[in-house]
RNA sequence: GGUUCCGUGGCCGAGCGGCUAGGCACUGGUCUGCAAAACCAGCUACAGCGGUUCGAAUCCGCUCGGAACCUCCA
């Protein structure tokens, strides 16, 4: 029996602005699009939050027990800065700044992307899907939309129709705008404009003599609109309807809601059942942003080469970091919140080492496994509120830190505990042993063997010998740590 | 200007009508040769003003402050 028959999961619906039970449409199978990045530079950390975010989402559908496909696209067809410009694309202009084929902007950045994605320990996504590599299925789509009669044709550009559509449908409605206020909120319609209303989109661009990125098409030899792709490869892996369609809430308008508009318009129903926005992450107050210079990146975290930082931070701190704060909310990056979660990030990890070598001995303790269990669940079900979750992980770290080694648990709770902390932390949250691979077995003799000259030192009261091989070894970042059951070490 | 959202203890950050998360820092204690770690205890806050209610950080109104979107953006 599948977790997911025993847990309740509530999702926090954009679309609807309220918590919804979650309910697949094909149990257990589940389809999950998010929107990913644009590969013409370097992401930061804004952008990582958000797939990170979703990252934790995938992980708690599947260890809920559901097979998830997840679709997460990578945009390489360049976005013009908006539809009246007749100027260059972001990934055309970043191939002439760097003298490179737009190709091998989108190779090398694409590449950089999976590197950063793997430092923060987040799952590959079923499929990946490029927007270049489904320039026949939009073409289709746009046929299906002019044929249903959303969109018109003018001049080689392809237009949606968006006043006709709210006419009949309601643009606007995941935004909260309405398009009353987006009309009044516009500049006037300039002359040359081929759009019939300045709220219509394209969705295929006749491209300029200087364009590169350009193909074959019934309309002229162009591109995609920057909405379409979405449509398209979501539709095409996930079918007409799907369970849960993510990105960051910065791409709420206009994005999906013409991915909206799109999806209604070519196929007649409303795509998706439950949308999900991950906020945004600020430096400073601000939100991250490329054109501001905001920016952090991930190797700048990693290294600490930035003055932002007075450290460096392994990945998995960072993750921890957002954890602490739920996804629908504003998280500030800053120094100070980051060296404050990696010492609760040693201290839940140092417990879950320490876990593995308690041993069950009747029922003597206060700590209810099951009970905890559940309140694991059931934050994580409350529109995965993992702040809650990690409270929880804290109360076992508690437990587990006051307890001696045959620990007050039963051998049936013991293993429940440990499963239970593992999967959270592990499977769910994504968390990792920080420093991994830099300890080895010599290391870890050479260690021993300075404790066992300095417990020597103590027995034999020699406090400058025994002090001094525990403050140097302090100093190259070793430190010691007398227990009950002797002495253990830790590296920083 | 329009639309949304937020303002929680020294800091970060949950909670969203009653039962006052959690992390970090700090203070006292236990343990220890001393220290560190760990554990126990303390520090008990909800921008301001008014209202609704038996009861509000949580609902409503106003004021002040901040953010996001309205153009490409995670």
């Amino acid at each position: 029996m599948a977790l997911y028959e025993d847990y309740d999961l509530y999702i926090n619906n954009s679309l609807t602005r309220k918590k919804e039970k979650f309910e697949a449409l094909k149990a257990p199978n589940v389809g999950m699009y998010v929107c990913g990045p644009t590969v013409y530079s370097d992401v930061h950390l804004g952008n990582c939050r958000t797939f990170i975010t979703f990252d934790m989402v995938y992980r708690y559908l599947s260890h809920l027990g559901y097979k998830v496909r997840y679709v997460r696209n990578i945009t390489d067809a360049g976005h013009l800065e908006n539809d009246a410009d007749e100027g260059e694309d972001k990934i055309s202009k970043k191939a002439r700044l760097e003298a490179l084929e737009p190709m091998e902007i989108v190779q090398k950045y694409t590449l950089g992307f999976h590197e950063v994605m793997a430092k923060f320990n987040t799952i590959p996504p079923s499929i990946e899907p490029t927007a270049t590599g489904h320039i026949v299925e939009q073409i289709d789509m746009i046929e299906q939309i002019i044929n249903n009669g959303w969109a018109y044709v003018e001049n080689g550009s392809v237009y949606f129709d968006v006043e006709k559509y709210n006419a009949a449908n309601d643009y606007g409605k995941l935004s909260g705008r309405k398009i009353e206020e987006l009309i009044s909120g516009t500049r006037e319609l300039d002359a040359q404009s081929e759009k019939r209303n300045p709220l219509d989109f394209a969705i295929w661009k006749k491209a300029s003599p200087s364009h590169i990125q350009r193909w074959n098409s019934p309309w002229s030899v162009g591109f995609p609109g920057w909405h379409l792709e979405c449509s398209v490869m979501s539709t095409k892996y996930l079918g007409e309807q799907f369970d849960i369609h993510g990105g960051g809430m910065d791409l709420k308008f206009p994005h999906h809601e013409c991915e909206i508009a799109q999806n209604k318009a070519s196929n007649g129903v409303d795509a998706v059942r439950y949308w999900m926005h991950g906020n945004m992450l600020t430096l400073n107050g601000q939100r991250m942003s490329k054109s501001t210079g905001n920016t952090l990146l991930p190797g700048e975290l990693f290294s600490g080469d930035t003055d932002k930082l007075s450290k460096g931070y392994a990945p998995t701190v960072a993750r921890f970091f957002m954890m602490q704060a739920h996804y629908g909310s504003q998280l500030d990056f800053s120094d100070e919140a980051l060296q404050a979660a990696e010492k609760g990030y040693n201290r839940l990890m140092q417990a879950v080492a320490k876990l593995d070598t308690l041993e069950a001995n009747g029922a003597n303790t206060d700590f209810d496994v099951p009970n905890w269990r559940k309140d694991c669940y059931t934050a994580m079900g409350d529109d995965f509120n993992t702040p809650i979750l990690i409270s929880h992980l804290f109360e076992a770290v508690r437990f587990i830190n006051g307890a001696e080694k045959a620990c007050g648990l039963s051998s049936e709770n013991l293993v429940l505990l440990k499963n239970t902390l593992n999967a959270f932390v592990y499977d769910v949250l994504g968390l990792e042993k920080a420093g991994e691979g830099n300890q080895s077995d010599k290391l870890d003799e050479v260690v021993t063997m300075l404790i066992e000259m300095r417990n020597k030192a103590r027995a034999d009261k020699d406090w400058a010998l025994s002090d001094q091989i525990r403050d140097e070894l302090a100093t190259i970042g070793i430190q010691l740590k007398d227990g009950a059951d002797g002495t253990s070490y830790s590296l920083d």
